[in-house]
This record gives structure tokens, C-alpha cells and sequence, in this order.
DNA sequence: CCAAAAAATGTTATCAGTAACATTATTCAG
DNA sequence: CTGAATAATGTTACTGATAACATTTTTTGG
């Protein structure tokens, strides 16, 4: 392995003077810097950088940690971060926690004893506060994405999910519909939270029933919405639902796969909306109407915000922002509505 | 910062024996491993890995360079990379090349200089060689990730491109296709090479014509499927094909845009196939006659290897592991065969 | 042309661990 | 109970780069 030492010898000069010609730092004379560049080039340098971050306290490295990079929605945040991370000189290191708290808490440890200088996170749900306490005390700048923790406060990036929610309802609304069920997420993510209050105060302000049974909690999975069709479908006919709200696109999935498998038709039978997009990319014909979410734009903001705060140049209170999500109408919402009791 | 040299002051013995507690080497009396312990517990103390970089020159980080996350295949690439590196102690660093040979460079450059003990490499193109040679020139173990490159031996996990071609291949003139389109991919890329040459051979071992009008360059973007197409249009009717082989995903979807753009019915008009799969949690309604690539395997079973190569469990020589695409037929390529001359 | 200021370069110590060797404590056979 | 073997722990030096301070060289104004 080649040193600093190394090209400091050949070149005729200290280990001193070749640093600062790699950090264009002090003065050095131009001649000089011509000759260590030179050697620098001939013997094919690059500094150490375990040596580097041993003095310098930071090693340019960012982590993420999401869920599933496999979920649409983050592999968009994930290359919005890691833009922009690539941009202001860091890298990203990735981490699927699948929303379980102690692959967290791992991640974390590893993290604390892994160069990271900071942490794009999201969270698992409220309970993460713990983990997060680690990287508080530990002094390791992070900023939450997507989800907020109460009791955490730092920057964060977050999405407009009442807004979202409420559009949604009443799009369906406008449509016709009064009964509209709601897939829910985890009562313990901040976003499911949400979600849910935007749909009682939606159904408040439309002055509608709101029938509990219509309220069916889920997990964010495609067997959580599977699920929770499978009890709507117990229901007396007057109380079946003529739309679904699902709180995020894989209880839509898994309830339309249900909905599909005892016969009944989308949207003429019952309309689904949900938060989230499909892949725009592959999916040749999107059919679900969403509340997509500006997911690069949580990785890209969140990673500006990180390395700001890394670097000392945000205020000291944190800052939140929210996005808007972009209602998308498509087929899965457009049908007059029947069975209006 | 806690530092070995705190623990050991408070736990009142040297630094050493903290360090050989933390490592689990050397002989350590079991009451001064339960001090130390206890010590580093109340201290919340976590070693620094930059330090220990500096004597071991080892990291813990593999490079993970593909060309964009966002493509549904190398989500999944990089979640199988991610468990498998998790598995072994390793963690991931995250690059998006987008086929750009240049940002290629400038992250490899960046993984020199950064702590990466190997690295996952999905080459831009054959001209990828160059910017491996720095890695050969540096020791740096990689293993190339579904594209191989000319010239360069070393372990790597590819794709039976020939095979999946072959099969696509067969399905359609077993449906009785005869003139079947080609969207190449470009001919510097490993992948798009053995795809057309495949078709090559399908086509002639069951007699038929190869038009070299059918055989359109592209550069697996759906703007290059969509331009290959217009091209297809203005052929002559008699020349037209009944079936489009696209050597990618993004290729078909920008085919089959355009042809529906012109009023054309998938399949009854054109039967379209090719590789890649849509995200399969997302889209409701896959409509693609597809092989699928197995790409968590690739980053699993790349991460492996590379951690093997790292820690010299090895064998000397250069492992190549080839998947077996799997053959989805969907609607996509399912109708009798219009218009055959 | 000289002294003071500025520029250019060098020396030493340090970052937080650990390898290599050194020393002290303990065990155990005879 | 002794000395050799082994276990337990400590010291010192080193990893590669850089901060802080020191020294030498060059520039510049009077």
C-alpha cells in the first residue's frame, strides 16, 4: 500500500506538504504541488481514508434505513437520497430494517460503530423512540423520513397525509360514495395515524356515518388488506361498503385480490383508492387511484437537511417539511356508484 | 468519545485487556472480562471503527455499484446483496451508475478512497474494463453482477441469457409466429450480445427468414423500444411482424406504448415478449410474457462470493455462477397468430 | 539592501486501536 | 516447596493522515 510517506519521499518533500497539496490546504508553492501531484499520479495514491477519518471524525457516509428497498415507494427514496448524498460529496449506506424493531436497534449498533456521520430514518413505528434515544446520546445527527416519532424531535421530511387522505375521501365522495371503508395501518406509525383521523374528519365534514365496522385495522401488507376484506364480506349487505380507503397500496392490493377472488368487480362493485403509487416505470396499466407520494424528493430533501445539520449549517431547531402528495385518478375510483342504500 | 483508554482507566486495567475483552482473543481472566464488560456497558462505549480500520485494513463494507435501484431488478439485487452482506457482518454502499461510464469512474475512485473491502459490480458496458483494471491494480476484490465483460476474469453471477432467449423464442413459433421483431440492446453489454445471439439461433434452428429489418438497435430505455417501433411501422405490410422479442422490459413497455399509440392490440395484432419482470407486489395485472431474471439470487449469491474472495476462502480461480431465467407466459403473447404470410 | 511580513515547508505529537514483545501472576508436576 | 510452563496483563511502537507549532525561504516596503 502506498502512503503519504511513500510519495513524500519521492518527491522529495514531508508527508506534510503532500497533505496539504491533497486538501488544497496552507500555501504551497506551484512548482512544488506540480512535482507531488506528479509522484501522486506515478504511484497511484489515494489516501487512507481510515487514517483520514481517525483525525477528522467523519468518514463522508451517510446510512439509510428504511424498511424495504424493495417497496417501490423507497427504492425512489433511496435514489433521491443517494443523489443527492453523491452531489454534496457523501455516500449512502443501505439498511432494510422490514420494520422490526431489533434488525433496527442491530442496524443502529452497527451504525454507532460504523463510520456513519449521519442517519436518513425511517422509523419502524412510536417504539423506535428507544433506538433513537442511542443515536441522541451518542451525539449522531439523523432525520426522520416519512415517519415522525413523538417524543423525537429533529428534522424531518414528511408527507402532507391528511391532505392526501382528505382529497382521496372526497374524490370518492364527490363520486357518490357513503360507505366507505378504511384499511388501516399500524395504529403505532405516525402516518397510519394520520390517515385515520383524515378519514373520520372527512366522513365528519360530509356529514356520513361512521360505522366502526367499515374501520378494519391491518399491517400495511397485502395480507392485511386480504384480511380485512374477508370481514367486510361477513357484513350484512346493508352495511357492505361501496368504496375503500386503504391506508397504503398493499392492503389495496391485497383487498382488490380478494374483492377479484369472491367475483366482485373494481370499480363497478366497489371503488379503491389508496396512498402510494405503483411502479410507473413497468406497470403498463396502472389502475388504482393513489395519493402517490414525491418519494425522491423525501430521499433528496432528507439527505440535503442530514447533511446540513452534519455539517453545521442548519439552524439549531429542527425543521420540518412537508410534501404534498399528487392525487392520481384512475380507473379503480371511476364508476357511478351502486347499491346506495 | 468514549475511547479504549477511558474504559480501561475506570475499569483500572490496560488498554490492551480491554481490547483483547472486546475481541475475544488472548487469555482474559473471567472477573476482569465482567469488569471491563460491566465498565463498557456504563460507559456506553463503542470501539472506533476507523481506528481499527487503520491497523486491520479491513472495513466491513462492500460496494454495491449498479446502474439504477430504481429498476425494479436491481431493487431486488440489492436487497439479496444486503441480507447476504448483513448475514456475514458486511454492510452496503449504495451507487447508481445510470450506464454512465464516468460516473462509473468517479465512484469507483470515490470506493478506492473510501473504507470498501469489495465490491458488487454491474458494469456500464465492455469498455467497464478500463475502470476495473483500477480495481485490479488496487487489490481490490469485485464480482461482476449479470454482465460479464470481455477480458476481465473474475468471479461473477450471470444470467442463462441464451437459454431464457431460447425459450421466449420457442413459446412464440410454437404459437405459430414466424416473423418475429428483435429490439437489441447494445451491443457493448454482455447481456444484449448473448440475447441476440440467441435469437439468431432460435430463429434459424426452426427455419426461419431472419429480416434484418427486423432487427432493430436499441438501448434498453423505453424511448428506445418506442423509436424501434415507429421503425417496425414503416415497413411494408408483408414484413411486418406478428411478434416482438424486446431484450428488455423497458424496451417491450416502450414498444408496446407505441403500438397501442397506433391502435395496435397486444397480443392480437402483436404478440410481445421479453426479459425482465414487472414489480410483482405492485402490479395488479401483469401483462408480459416474460423471463424473469432470479435477482435476488444475484445479489445474494454475489455477496457471497465477494465476502468469500475478502476473506480468502476462495479458491484461486475465477467462479462463474449462471441462473436460470424462469419463463412467465402471460397474456402478452397469448393469440392466435393474425396475419401470417 | 535590510527588517518585517508573508509564504513555504518541516517536525512532532496525536487520533483510537492493536500487534508484538515484555512482564508479572498463577498453576502444576515432581 | 520449587522451578518450569502457562495464563494474565502490561508496555511500547506502529497504523496513515493531519493539527499545531516551528523553522526556513521568499517577498516586499521603506
Amino acid at each position: 500500500m502506498v502512503t503519504i510517506r511513500d510519495i513524500a519521499k519521492k518527491a522529495g518533500v514531508s508527508a506534510m506538504t503532500v497533505s496539504r497539496v491533497i486538501n488544497q490546504s496552507g500555501n504551497i508553492k506551484e512548482s512544488t504541488r506540480k512535482k507531488v501531484e506528479k509522484v501522486i499520479q506515478e504511484m497511484n495514491y489515494i489516501p487512507n481514508s481510515a487514517a483520514r477519518s481517525l483525525t477528522s471524525k467523519e468518514t463522508k457516509i451517510l446510512g439509510l434505513l428504511i424498511t424495504d428497498i424493495t417497496n417501490p415507494l423507497f427504492t425512489h427514496v433511496a435514489r433521491g437520497a443517494e443523489d443527492k448524498a453523491r452531489e454534496m460529496g457523501y455516500r449512502l449506506l443501505l439498511s432494510n430494517t422490514d420494520g422490526d424493531l431489533h434488525k433496527e436497534a442491530d442496524y443502529l449498533k452497527f451504525f454507532l460503530s460504523t463510520p456513519v456521520d449521519g442517519i436518513l430514518f425511517e422509523a419502524c413505528n412510536d417504539r423506535s423512540k428507544e433506538n433513537l434515544n442511542l443515536l441522541i446520546e451518542h451525539d449522531i445527527p439523523f432525520v426522520l423520513l416519512d415517519r415522525s416519532v413523538p417524543g423525537i424531535h429533529t428534522d424531518q421530511v414528511i408527507l402532507d397525509n391528511r391532505k392526501g387522505t382528505f382529497e382521496l375521501m372526497e374524490h370518492l365522495i364527490k363520486q357518490g360514495h357513503k360507505k366507505i371503508a378504511l384499511l388501516q395501518g399500524p395504529a403505532d406509525i405516525s402516518t397510519a395515524r394520520s390517515r385515520h383521523e383524515a378519514y373520520m374528519k372527512a366522513m365528519e365534514k360530509h356529514a356520513l356515518d361512521i360505522n366502526p365496522h367499515l374501520m378494519l385495522a391491518g399491517d400495511f401488507t397485502q395480507n392485511g388488506g386480504f384480511q380485512a376484506v374477508l370481514r367486510l364480506l361477513s357484513l350484512p349487505d346493508d352495511e357492505f361498503p361501496t368504496a375503500i380507503f386503504a391506508a397504503n397500496i398493499f392492503l389495496a392490493i391485497g383487498a382488490i385480490k380478494c374483492l377479484r377472488n369472491q367475483g366482485y368487480h373494481i370499480p363497478d362493485d366497489v371503488a379503491v383508492v389508496c396512498f402510494d403509487d405503483v411502479d410507473p416505470f413497468t406497470d403498463l396499466d396502472p389502475f388504482l387511484t393513489v395519493a402517490a407520494q414525491p418519494a425522491y424528493q423525501f430521499g433528496y430533501i432528507g439527505a440535503q437537511l442530514l447533511i446540513e445539520r452534519i455539517e453545521n449549517k442548519a439552524p439549531q431547531k429542527p425543521r420540518e417539511v412537508i410534501l404534498a402528495p399528487e392525487i392520481i385518478i384512475r380507473k379503480s375510483s371511476l364508476a357511478p356508484v351502486r347499491n346506495v342504500n
